[in-house]
RNA sequence: GCCCCCAUCGUCUAGCGGCCGAGGACGUCGCCCUUUCAAGGCGGAAACACGGGUCCGAAUCCCGUUGGGGGUACCA
């Protein structure tokens, strides 16, 4: 599961920059740069997706990169969980993934080259010692200390990058145009950690010149610390930096940015919902960005032949799971039925299913499968609509039995009327329904009336799959049953002694 | 506090100076279809944050205000 197609080379820390991708020919090269700190969220997946988008669109390249350099956050496993969603979403990498803590001599390697050229210099202040110098100080960031006290490197001492006083730093984004950063608002920002550490900060950039990116298209929550990149970018005398798109952030409900803390934005979540991962696509697609002709249902060649990066927004947008239910929804219909019970049964067998094991017929399923793939939003609603079948005991709704038979006068009558019906009917759908409308006509109401006590009885709740195909699978013996049971729970309102059976017990099991 | 970003229906968005008395989609409301529920069809309500400019003309350009958000770490 690791790279396919594209090489896996590692371009190394000499190659030459390559010139003229910026705007020009050259084909780009693109990274998704995650960090195993937490389960990989939507959030995550957006930006994935873009990246994949770009690079598909211009016959680039993708690189996976892990940025686990925080010894102390990062954790193997929440690696695989990124890998497995990547691959769930249809997002192949092309070389990678690469892991930073894999490739620390490098950083070093760029640290000494700083140090030594001057850009760099060591600091022993701590935060305290900075706080106390300056109480109460309305700029943040570090004083510049040690900025001429010229520390030799070593244990405890952390390496800061010398900034500007003056000037600006422009960044150009392809989102946001040109951002100005003035050069006194960025402090001598720590490169190496005391403890040897290299930091992000440096570690990207690095990286992101080593490995050829050409583009980078991450989050907005980035886009503060881009005229830092820049800075290295230059000081490294790596050539012209890449292009950067900053997109614009996911937000909650309350318009905050997202957070795997308050939201459930896990990617694994949704998948085990029952969201199809070319819904999740479409759905993460349109958020931030559309295409230029308005269409919103796209599949991936449509999603790669018409996005731009130029044509992403830039304002905040909401993850509305309304709004990825009814992509679901749409996709789910749109299967055949063969792939939707491909994908429904993970959800329906032994491990699965809501019921016990060996309960699940699968034959019994797929007689209704056609009307379930109709019914629901995600594969995860599934099972609640053929529970009728396979659920042991059987159970039906208190309220649903309340208002359907217990305060339905007439409910009663027509229950027993149904059950003579059963008895000798044929057992087909049409034959059931019948015996349905006979019962309700003889009750003086319509069928959709009629239907309800029924359906209630023999399938639990007052809605769900079309009834008289539903009791067609069921089959006479269970259907039968559930009705005598439900009139021998005392459903009508006094006792209106059914005749015959009226007194079967537990009908329903079968 | 400081730096930066953002601002069209409840939500995702189209709009890049006249075609906008603002279009689509989700959601919502009503009707139709109908064995329940969905799906589908039809119809409705629903937005250019505010104030100044520029211009013959502004949702579209500029400035300001307000309001959101992000960053401010020896996290990424």
């Amino acid at each position: 599961m690791a790279a396919r197609g594209g090489c896996r080379r590692l371009p190394d820390a000499g190659d030459q920059p390559r010139r003229g991708v910026k705007a020009t020919g050259g084909s780009p090269r693109v990274r998704f740069a995650p960090s195993p700190t937490g389960y990989f969220h939507v959030g995550g997946a957006r930006t994935a997706l873009y990246n994949w988008l770009f690079a598909r669109r211009l016959g680039g390249t993708f690189v996976l990169r892990i940025e686990d350099t925080d010894r102390e956050r990062s954790d193997d496993a929440w690696i695989s969980g990124i890998l497995s969603a990547l691959e769930w979403l249809g997002i192949s990498w092309d070389e990678g993934p690469y892991r930073q803590s894999e490739r620390l001599p490098l950083y070093e390697k760029a640290a000494a080259e700083l140090f030594a050229a001057g850009r760099l210099y060591a600091c022993d202040c701590s935060r305290a010692d900075v706080e106390a110098r300056n109480p109460g100080r309305t700029t943040p960031g570090y004083d510049g200390y040690c900025r001429d006290r010229a520390l030799t490197p070593g244990p405890g001492r952390a390496l800061r990058f010398r900034t500007p006083d003056e000037g600006v730093t422009l960044v150009h984004d392809v989102v946001r145009g040109d951002v100005e950063f003035p050069n006194s608002t960025i402090e001598d920002f720590v490169v190496v950690k005391s403890s040897g550490d290299p930091l992000f900060v440096l570690a990207v950039v690095v990286d992101d010149i080593s490995m050829g990116i050409t583009h980078v298209i991450r989050a907005e929550e980035h886009l503060p610390t881009t005229p830092k990149a820049v800075m290295l970018w230059e000081a490294l005398g790596a050539g012209p930096v890449p292009v950067f798109a900053h997109l614009p952030v996911l937000v909650n409900e309350k318009r905050q940015k997202l957070s795997k803390r308050r939201d459930r934005v896990s990617v694994e979540d949704y998948r085990a919902m029952g969201i199809l991962p070319e819904a999740m696509r479409n759905y993460l697609a349109l958020l931030g960005w559309s295409p230029a002709d308005g269409r919103e249902v796209l599949d991936l060649e449509e999603l790669v032949s018409e996005f731009r990066l130029e044509d992403v927004n830039n304002s905040p947008a909401f993850f509305d799971e309304r709004r990825l239910l009814h992509f679901n929804g749409l996709y789910i219909r749109a299967l055949d039925e063969e792939e939707f019970l491909r994908r429904a049964l993970p959800f329906l067998e032994p491990p699965s299913g809501p019921w016990a094991p060996g309960r699940f017929d699968r034959a019994q399923f797929e007689r209704l499968a056609p009307l379930v793939k109709e019914r629901v939003a995600t594969l995860g609603e599934v099972a609640g609509m053929v529970d009728f079948l396979f659920a042991d005991p059987f159970v039906v709704d208190d309220h649903d039995r309340a208002t359907s038979i217990g305060r339905d006068p007439g409910a009663r009558a027509l229950l027993e009327q149904v059950a003579e019906g059963f008895r000798s009917c044929g057992w087909d759908a049409g034959s059931i329904r019948a015996v349905v409308t006979a019962a309700a006509e003889a009750s003086g109401r319509k069928l959709a009336k009629a239907q309800a006590p029924v359906r209630v009885a023999t399938m639990g709740r007052a809605v769900g799959l079309p009834l008289f195909e539903s009791l067609e699978v069921l089959g006479r013996e269970r259907a039968l049953g559930r009705v005598l049971s439900a009139l021998g729970a005392g459903a009508g309102t006094p006792a209106g002694t059914g005749p015959g059976g009226a007194a079967q017990p537990a009908g329903g099991a079968g």
